[in-house]
RNA sequence: GCGGAAAUAGCUCAGUUGGUAGAGCGCAACCUUGCCAAGGUUGAGGUCGCGGGUCCGAAUCCCGUUUUCCGCUCCA
């Protein structure tokens, strides 16, 4: 099976077992939106839980918060989202490319700034010691005439820019004989703007209603609390908040099931630390998160660092943790160092002071961040997709399991009587209730106990508990192991020790 | 958003010049059985993605539309 037909087969399998539905399927579906199901929301929720544990209780300075998706409108022009994910994009109808029409323009003056440097160069060799760059520039015919076209272009450039003239964009691109690199035709479509965010209105008339959007990032809760965490907290720095909360972006293309939706939840923790001290965070930051990932078992060799040549407009280092999903090594996390990006622009445009004194040494500044980032869905398909397995038996047989690390299984044990007669259905359903309130637990009586076993490895049950005849003498069970579907004889009175032992959170962040 | 492919029962699919909608698996109840997808009986479940058109008659032909999958950019 190709990797492919792996992914789609997995889908199918999500469907089919209760992890992830489709949006509103019975009206059609919603394009790239995505329901959690019975099991899906019980793996979700052991994901967020070895997060947040691993953030907030192993580490005694990171606290968690909960924000709000709606905040401040002018957060987001502090943030750079207003402006950043506002792209002005243009497409060739020959080649059907897109392109952002900005840095078309900017990329054309980009070429005629090589030009010049060209011709600078040719002077240098030509005149030698006696090269004068400022009397050359200024007298050079072919720089004269490149430099004009260039002045002429960046003016119309920054001018249509601070007005957000698109039309204007376009005739730039066309005036300057721009083309497509791969049609090589001049045959552009009107520039167009997708804002990236989600907006809705707040306030009951129209016309006092304000815009607000729905956050495209987690990261700003934080950063707009950071006085009121740090004072009320009474945090010294280095410190960090941590939060899990949704998010939303109107992405163009939204695809590949839940790895890229225009809703999703973050986990997100931003690391406040004193500047100069930021790489050597980021770098402890880097080992610590990538840890995180591996103690879950999936394999080291399923993640990779991959760090950014070209930084983002608010870091200074940054780098992605990717995992190897069925279609291909792809991001997971992120990792970034933000400078006081972030806190600075609130600094200002809030006109409040965000500032941390350090006592020690009697300064104030604007503290730098780290941000660990990491997408909750994204992880969720991480394990399904390593989990997801067709093993051939013996019997020649085949059987799909969900390897999923036991600590964060749906569903932990499930209980079964083998005959659904002769008093076992009432022991089984002792240990059920003794159970319950440990871990969750299914209880099935219904068809043979192979097929039993089968449905609850389609759903990654870890360990299977079975009441014979035996147990109403021994007050022993069979617990059968998923993985290895190897079974040992345990007394009833030890089973919920056995099974916290293998299966229990706690034993995970203790690998840590 | 653009181009290509697809959509029939919960799932996988069949359905032949246009003529009353099918199979296997699954699901529910009962009987038999009892440690790795057992057998039997009975039953539920589809206006064939949706909307138009052609036709005496459309799952089938035509147009539109929605959703999904595959390519083209961004990102958690």
């Amino acid at each position: 099976m190709t990797q492919e037909e792996l992914f789609k087969v997995l889908v199918a399998h999500c469907k089919e077992y209760g992890f992830i539905f489709p949006s509103s399927e019975i009206y059609d579906g919603l394009a790239a939106v995505y329901d959690y199901g019975q099991m899906g929301v019980e793996l979700k929720n052991n994901i967020k839980q070895y997060w947040w544990n691993a953030m907030t209780r192993l580490n005694e300075n990171i606290v968690g918060i909960d924000s709000c998706i709606f905040m401040h409108p002018r957060i987001w022009e502090a943030s750079g989202h207003v402006g950043a994910f506002n792209d002005p994009l243009i497409d060739n109808k020959d080649s059907k490319k897109r392109y952002r029409a900005d840095v078309l323009i900017e990329d054309y003056l980009g070429k005629i700034e090589e030009k010049i440097a060209k011709e600078v160069a040719k002077g240098r060799k030509r005149f030698g010691d006696s090269f004068d760059e400022a009397q050359f520039r200024a007298t050079n015919p072919n720089v004269l005439r490149e430099q004009a076209k260039y002045d002429e272009v960046h003016a119309r450039y920054v001018k249509a820019e601070q007005a957000s003239d698109f039309a204007e964009y376009r005739q730039i691109i066309i005036d300057c004989g721009i083309v497509c690199p791969i049609s090589g035709t001049c045959n552009w479509t009107d520039v167009r703007q997708f804002n990236l965010m989600f907006s809705t209105s707040m306030g009951s008339t129209s016309e006092g209603a304000n815009t607000i959007y729905l956050r495209p990032e987690t990261a700003q809760g934080i950063f707009v609390n950071y006085l009121n965490v740090q004072k009320t907290g009474r945090m010294k720095l280095p410190f960090g908040i941590a939060q899990i909360g949704k998010a939303f972006r109107n992405e163009i293309v939204a695809r590949q099931f839940i790895f890229r939706m225009r809703e999703f939840e973050q986990m997100e923790m931003q690391f406040f630390i004193k500047p100069g001290t930021e790489l050597e965070w980021f770098k402890n930051w880097k080992e610590k998160r990538m840890a995180w990932h591996v103690n879950l078992g999936m394999g080291a060799e399923n993640y990779r660092f991959h760090d950014h040549e070209k930084l983002a407009h608010y870091a200074n280092a940054a780098t992605d943790i990717e995992f190897q999903f069925p279609f291909g090594f792809k991001e997971l996390e992120g990792i970034h160092s933000r400078t006081d990006f972030d806190l600075g622009n609130h600094q200002k445009f809030s006109g409040k002071k965000i500032q941390y004194f350090d006592p020690e040494t009697g300064e104030s500044f604007v503290p730098y961040v780290i941000e660990t980032s990491i997408g909750v869905d994204r992880t969720v398909l991480a394990v399904l997709s390593h989990a997801y397995k067709e093993e051939r038996l013996e019997g020649g047989d085949t059987r799909v399991v969900l390897s999923i690390p036991p600590a964060l299984a749906p569903v932990k044990a499930a209980v079964m009587p083998l005959v659904k007669k002769d008093g076992l259905p009432e022991v089984a359903q002792q240990i059920m209730d003794d159970l319950k309130y440990d871990f969750n637990c299914q209880y099935d009586e219904k068809d043979s106990i192979g097929k039993r076993y089968r449905r609850q490895d389609a759903i990654g049950t870890p360990y299977c508990i079975t009441v014979d005849h035996d147990t109403l003498e021994d007050r022993c069970v069979t617990v059968r192991d998923r993985d290895t579907m190897t079974q040992e004889r345990i007394p009833i009175a030890e089973l919920r020790a056995m099974i916290d032992r293998r299966v229990n959170l706690n034993t995970l962040l203790r690998n840590l």
